[in-house]
RNA sequence: CGGAGUGUAGCUCAGCCUGGUAGAGCACUGUCUUCGGGAGGCAGGGGCCGCAGGUUCGAAUCCUGCCACUCCGACCA
């Protein structure tokens, strides 16, 4: 076979085995179910990510739960760099944290409540401001201990009166929380802004721009909060923005998260134009706006931040030393990304007629390899061989081994939105080539197989 | 929670008005022909017709109640 003496040597990785579609469970829809009413929920179901299980509740199939854990994992990692530290609080909470804040019988029935055996009451946690509170004033005493950031990302539950849009506006629903601690206003004030640095980071590695908005801080509290919002014509907020925001790029500039102004002078750059949502949309403001730089269009909220002060810490004694020795409340504030609503956000903002657009960031796989001619020995033998080299390279490709005609693995390709196809089949293969294909803007062109695998290692190099 | 709908095969739906042995397309199994953008033929498998009562010789179909889900509204990471 003409280029075979050139191709990588077939490789066995300590990742396992061949991802083969055939051995797959990828459950795809030919037709739209009648529920699902906009796109991201529509595809969502016809890719076979998810299975609707109660109003609002959802089970999330292999593909839908590849691409929760990859954005659980952005989440994380960037989480970490900006110094927060990671733990993991329960579901289910004592109602008893609840009456201390006063906010068991503020929250209403959004609040799913449950009694065990004892008849002791219990419930799902929508958030987790007390009991991180709770944490924090049983372990820490002192303001040396201070600043601290914790963070969980855990399955809330809210009872929504009307859950719609799929995993977008979902009754449980997984979400990354994090609340700071610091000695003092100033502190907490950098605490608020270095969350904003790194929210700005995580967004963008998602291959989304979430602009952050001037919010309304609701039942949280506080004085201060941002709204994180992905534009699109679905979302559920109407939004107001000077465009000179969405030329904004944080890009790969290096924002130390010790130092507070280094931090500031981002969070200035971004909260500079004007951008906010209906709650706290203010006409008069908007006009000094240049009237070619005005925009009106709707917005997915994907996140927020808030500042609340002594808020939680006062009425649940929640207090440190301060270097005079003095018992001080200590500043919180709480910050939150909503981790499975960003699933659906994603496809809002990227999608096609047919199907889903994966930013390379958060796709389930790196690449499809797709076999024309399943059963031929020189296609499968290529194809195994490509597999065999992108695995040893640390990517991730999925490889569609199944008895279908080209059109149908197209067709499935382009539904589940891997970035990248590579496209085996005998004709390239005479000439010793393969067709590597970009899902976003469709353009094909016919390269030698090791010249794909690099170009597709290329790609994900440093993500 | 107010208003409006829908529950029949894994999915999309017909059948219900006018009661009489449960259907189509896709998907699935076998087989043949196909084979670079969701192919075609032949032969198959698969349903407590949402649940419970009632009317009737007989109920997917008519009546009552309940449940679930969807849409519009108010609410919302």
């Amino acid at each position: 076979m003409p280029g075979r003496a050139s191709w990588p040597t077939p490789r066995e990785t300590a990742q396992g085995g061949v991802m083969r579609l055939s051995r797959y469970f990828l459950p795809v829809l030919k037709e739209t179910p009648a529920e699902a009413q906009i796109v991201s929920h529509r595809l969502m179901l016809r890719a076979g990510m998810i299975r609707q299980q109660a109003a609002g509740i959802y089970s999330w199939l292999p593909l839908g739960y590849k691409v929760l854990r990859r954005i659980e994992a952005i989440v994380h990692e960037e989480q970490e760099r900006a110094g927060h530290i990671p733990l993991l609080m329960p579901t289910l909470q004592p109602a008893d944290l609840w009456r201390e804040s006063g906010r068991y019988d503020d929250y209403g029935e959004e609040m799913l409540r449950i009694t065990d055996r004892h008849k002791r009451d219990l419930l799902y946690g929508p958030t987790n401001e007390e009991m991180i509170t709770d944490i924090f004033r049983a372990h820490v005493g002192s303001y040396k201990d201070l600043p601290l950031t914790l963070y969980h990302i855990q399955w809330k539950f809210r009872d929504e009166i009307r859950p719609r849009f799929g995993v977008m506006r979902g009754r449980e629903f997984l979400m990354k929380d994090g609340y700071n601690f610091d000695v003092d206003r100033d502190a907490a004030v950098h605490a608020y802004n270095r969350h904003m640095v790194s929210y700005l980071r995580t967004y963008e590695r998602m291959g989304l721009q979430a602009i952050p908005m001037r919010a309304d801080t609701g039942p949280i509290g506080g004085d201060l909060s941002h709204e994180f919002l992905v534009l699109a014509d679905t979302g559920e907020s109407e939004v107001f923005y000077d465009s000179a925001i969405t030329d904004l790029a944080f890009g790969e500039r290096a924002v130390d998260f010790h130092d507070p102004q280094a931090c500031a002078d981002v969070v200035a750059e971004w909260t500079a134009p004007y951008a906010r949502t209906d709650e706290t949309h203010d006409a008069a403001v908007f006009a000094e706006v240049p009237e070619a730089r005005r925009r009106t269009r709707r917005g997915i909220e994907v996140g927020q931040i808030f500042n609340f002060g002594t808020k939680y810490s006062e009425p649940m004694g929640a207090t440190v030393s301060n270097a005079q020795g003095k018992q001080v409340p200590v500043h919180m504030g709480s910050h939150g990304i909503g981790v499975s609503r960003l699933v659906g956000a994603i496809i809002e903002a990227s999608h096609d007629e047919a199907g889903i657009i994966w930013p390379e960031g958060v796709t389930p796989f790196h690449c499809g390899i797709v076999n024309i001619k399943s059963g031929d020995s020189e296609t499968d033998g290529a194809c195994e061989r490509i597999y065999a080299a992108l695995r040893a390279k640390g990517l991730d490709p999925l490889y569609d081994d199944r008895e279908e005609r080209a059109g149908a693995k197209f067709a499935t390709m382009d539904l589940i939105g891997l970035p990248w196809r590579i496209t085996v089949g005998p004709r390239g293969l005479k000439v010793g080539t393969v067709e590597l294909t970009s899902r976003r803007t469709g353009e094909s062109e016919e390269v030698s197989p090791e010249a794909a695998i690099d170009r597709i290692a290329a790609i994900y190099s440093g993500r």
